[in-house]
DNA sequence: GGAGTTGGCTAATGATATTAGCTTTACGGC
DNA sequence: GCCGTAAAGCTAATATCATTAGCCAACTCC
């Protein structure tokens, strides 16, 4: 049987690949090996199991997010920092389906790189946040407000759960503007 | 064989009970025939199979939130009515975590009752909305601000997406209050 | 009290994940 | 070049889950 050549790196990669075409429900081991070229149990080789290619993958696809995330507020401040890297977020999301939910699992203490890029993409909301003057305890709780907006929407978004794909761009805009009037007059906290 | 007695009702308040448990993803057919005291295949007697046992689960905790969410906005306007139905989104999600994900499955449009609970939900927070008079488009983006902005903040929460407990509260409490804000002020529309 | 409906069962099939253990490839050192 | 070894592939076996088919017993209703 000739060697296909596989690691853990191109293993990974090609189940982010399989994901967007599929969904990352439908991401399995057995499909994953079929794409491939090799027997499910040929994995094992490269990854633990399934759980550790779930975290490896979204190891992955947390490092391009915060990549795309940190690109798009460069160079930018304020209002259009904000709106810049909305608009990166919710187009990674459109632009990788299958990725996107892999970039919301916790990531794991003992992968450093896992770590690292969970740290850059807060990191890359949490810069946004600067041209708002926001420190301390209200940076960490407009990060979550930001965060959760976000994310909320991508993920009602892609279940469905609006209606007409143009009103849904004005939606999102709209919510991007309401988060950019909240963050200029950000309340007071009272503890 | 003595009978259960079970039907459809009985199999699906079973199925939230033990999602709550062992959370959503864990919700199994053979773990809830176990539960239930029969062999697996009965189940099929009272649900065609695992999908729709989600889509009839989903049907009944959509309603349950629904009916929190229009009692904790009853006899309140404006930010009180806000901070009262985002207080009993929260709530319903930590008492039933395993509930709460199966809330966010877009209804099926043939089952009448999981419609109907859908509907209930939108329009109680719709409803809010009336106190900060916002009609039209407005109201439709400001309801889909608002559930991006409640749901993405309990499921990060849930996922653990954020650190210590007590911090956490007063990040909900601020992201309601800047919800507050940004409905008082909602950024016209530019198209 | 019997007929029919229905709720339970067992058995069989097919995905998927996992583990064990075997074989062979590739490669580095001599 | 040869040989030893680590690693990459394989098959086989096991376990869990979902699903379908088909059987049988228990309620129900006249």
């Amino acid at each position: 049987m000739p060697r296909v050549g596989l690691n853990q790196q191109t293993v990974v990669r090609e189940a982010a690949r399989l994901a967007d075409e599929v969904g990352y429900q439908q991401l399995t081991l057995a499909a994953l090996a079929g794409r491939l070229g090799v027997a499910l149990p040929s994995l094992y080789k490269h990854v633990r199991g399934a759980d550790a290619l779930a975290q490896k993958l979204s190891a992955l696809v947390t490092a391009e997010l915060a990549t795309e995330l940190t690109a798009a507020a460069a160079g930018r401040a304020g209002g259009d920092a904000l709106r810049a890297m909305a608009d990166a977020y919710r187009d990674y999301a459109h632009r990788h389906p299958g990725r996107y939910p892999a970039t919301q699992q916790v990531p794991d203490p003992t992968d450093p790189e896992h770590v690292e890029a969970g740290e850059r993409a807060v990191g890359a909301i949490f810069a946004v946040l600067r041209g708002y003057e926001l420190t301390g305890e209200d940076a960490v709780d407009a990060t979550r407000a930001l965060r959760s907006a976000l994310h909320g929407f991508v993920s009602l978004e892609a279940a469905g759960g609006f209606g007409l794909p143009r009103e849904v761009d004005r939606s999102y805009h709209q919510l991007v503007a309401s988060m950019d009037i909240s963050l200029r007059s950000w309340p007071a906290s009272d503890r």
